[in-house]
DNA sequence: ATAGGGTTAG
């Protein structure tokens, strides 16, 4: 091409970054700031969720450096991603500073550094965050609750799980697969596997993640038999289990005893479904048989 | 043909 504009320029450095060939996505990212004049707001941010996804904080830093270099860091969207990929990258200091640097920050900046904490393990600073939102006058939507709710089940607090689904419940957001698979995940964490079940039944079109969850939870409540239940409900609505699922249900049939139901699924898991086992189902057989 | 954030094990 003797004409690129900034699309072909971002398909080219992402094409490499997707097919694994980092040296090359390198090199063409340094092209295309040699080459370009000032980048337009969507290449960087582009190339930006790039890093993130790949987790290669290397190419990120490059890239945050080419943003300060045209005076790009003051664009609402553009720090919002590379708050998005220093959290993602697990760098979450370098993540915090940018975040409080911003003058004004959107939804979608409060999302993003909530769901970082989360991620990172500091579930308590999660919550502090949501706090600190809500003051700013921010109204959360779905996917600001998906990450708080996430944030809770890993704190495994059932008063603020409470407060959290009263809040859910007065903003009128109607229970989602997504938002709700969550609430079934922080119910069941935070200790009621009923309530998390209350939830379950309320999902008219649950997925897949939906019954592993639901599952899961039976499984670490001990509660073996009705994991298994469960997993033939959802065999019955025409879901295909995953191998996640199979990790699941092996761990709820050691902690339930469950010897030759275990070795049923073991064999079945292959035969029938195509899941190939690996160290986490073996590590559940010697569990089980040990 | 780029167009910011979200769900299961570990």
């Amino acid at each position: 091409m003797r004409e690129r504009d900034p699309v072909s320029w971002s398909v080219m450095v992402g094409g490499f970054a997707k097919a694994g060939d980092l040296d090359s996505c390198f090199t063409t990212f340094r092209e295309l700031i040699r080459c370009s004049s000032q980048p337009d707001n969507y290449t960087l941010p582009f190339i930006l969720r790039v890093c993130r996804d790949m987790m290669n904080l290397l190419m990120g830093s490059l890239v945050h450096g080419v943003v300060l270099s045209y005076g790009l860091c003051s664009d609402q969207f553009v720090c919002a991603t590379l708050v998005d990929m220093y959290a993602k990258c697990r760098v979450i200091e370098d993540a915090r500073k940018l975040f409080d640097d911003m003058p004004k920050k959107d939804l979608i900046t409060w999302t993003v550094m909530i769901d970082g904490y989360v991620e990172c393990g500091n579930a308590t600073e999660s919550l502090v965050l949501f706090d600190q939102m809500r003051d700013d006058d921010l109204v959360p939507d779905k996917i600001t609750m998906v990450t708080v709710v996430n944030g809770c089940a890993k704190l495994g607090a059932m008063q603020k799980a409470r407060l959290i689904y009263g809040y859910i419940c007065t903003i009128k957001f109607s229970l989602n697969v997504i938002l709700g698979t969550a609430m079934i995940d922080m119910y069941a964490k935070c200790g009621s596997v009923d309530l998390a079940r209350e939830i379950f039944d309320g999902i008219r079109e649950k997925n897949v993640i939906t019954w592993s969850v639901m599952i899961a939870a039976y499984g670490y409540h001990g509660q073996g038999k009705k994991a298994l239940d469960l997993f033939l409900m959802m065999s019955t609505c025409g879901i295909m289990p995953n191998g996640i699922n199979f990790v699941s249900l092996l761990y709820a049939c050691s902690h339930a005893g469950l010897v030759d139901e275990g070795l049923e699924l073991f064999n079945i898991m292959w035969d029938k479904y195509g899941v190939r086992p690996d160290v986490k189902h073996c590590t559940c057989m010697v569990d089980l048989l040990g």
